[in-house]
DNA sequence: GCTATTTTCAACCAATCGGTTGATGATTCA
DNA sequence: TGAATCATCAACCGATTGGTTGAAAATAGC
């Protein structure tokens, strides 16, 4: 298998758990410390570093240790490769813009809901 | 857990395997039955079936039977909850368009090679 | 140095995954 | 009717996943 496609594995698969999205949404808001993150999750700390293992394995966070502390951040460019794939097979079939609206959005600072 | 998470379980879960992704790139080219979409990958006919089953239960794929023969299409519209997932999450740290471009790139028919 | 804090490691467990084989159900066609 | 074709089902297998517990490593502070 070619390194591309182990590297959607590894995007897709951890994308794949709703805990794991729940982390990264997490971090949208900033940079966390493992105990800090972990916090509102119903599980034990061992279970959550072995989230963030696989989503550092993906590539979608990085750590950086300071003091007894390792703080996580979101790396969104990892998600790129995904994203890309997804635009292709989406864009198949397009029969309005609704979709380009919806990826234009974020840049442009639109918030609207199409939930 | 809400019924969009599942649903984005079902989807990231069916990307992330190899076979199931060229499974829906060689639809994209065309509906198929089953037998002859199966034809290029080196496995038998029950593990396609089950990985056809996977794609239909995330929505990716929807099939018809004609006679004996059982043919597949893409849903591309399953992909959109992923997808806007997705942007919302590579939006952030957006330092320059790229991204944008690639989400365009589909819809105006270029096909710039940005792997 | 000792103790507390933060995080990971190792071992284990049940459940799921991706694959196989062999049997079975539908359907077509001679 | 009978034989061939298309696809799924059922049972099984080894590997992986998501979780736990308890021990261990690294760091901070008294």
């Amino acid at each position: 298998m070619s390194q591309r496609a182990a590297s959607l594995d590894a995007t897709f698969a951890a994308l794949a758990d709703p805990t794991r999205r729940a982390i990264l949404n997490r971090l949208l808001h900033g940079d966390l410390p493992v105990g800090t993150l972990a916090e509102p999750f119903d599980l034990t700390l061992a279970a959550v570093s072995k989230h963030l293992q696989i989503l550092m394995r993906a590539g979608l966070v990085t750590t950086e240790k300071r003091g007894r502390e390792k703080w996580c951040a979101l790396n969104p460019d990892a998600i790129a490769p995904a994203a890309r794939w997804m635009e292709a097979f989406g864009a198949w079939g397009a029969d309005d813009y609704d979709r380009l609206e919806v990826a234009l959005s974020p840049l442009l600072g639109e918030h609207a809901s199409r939930s």
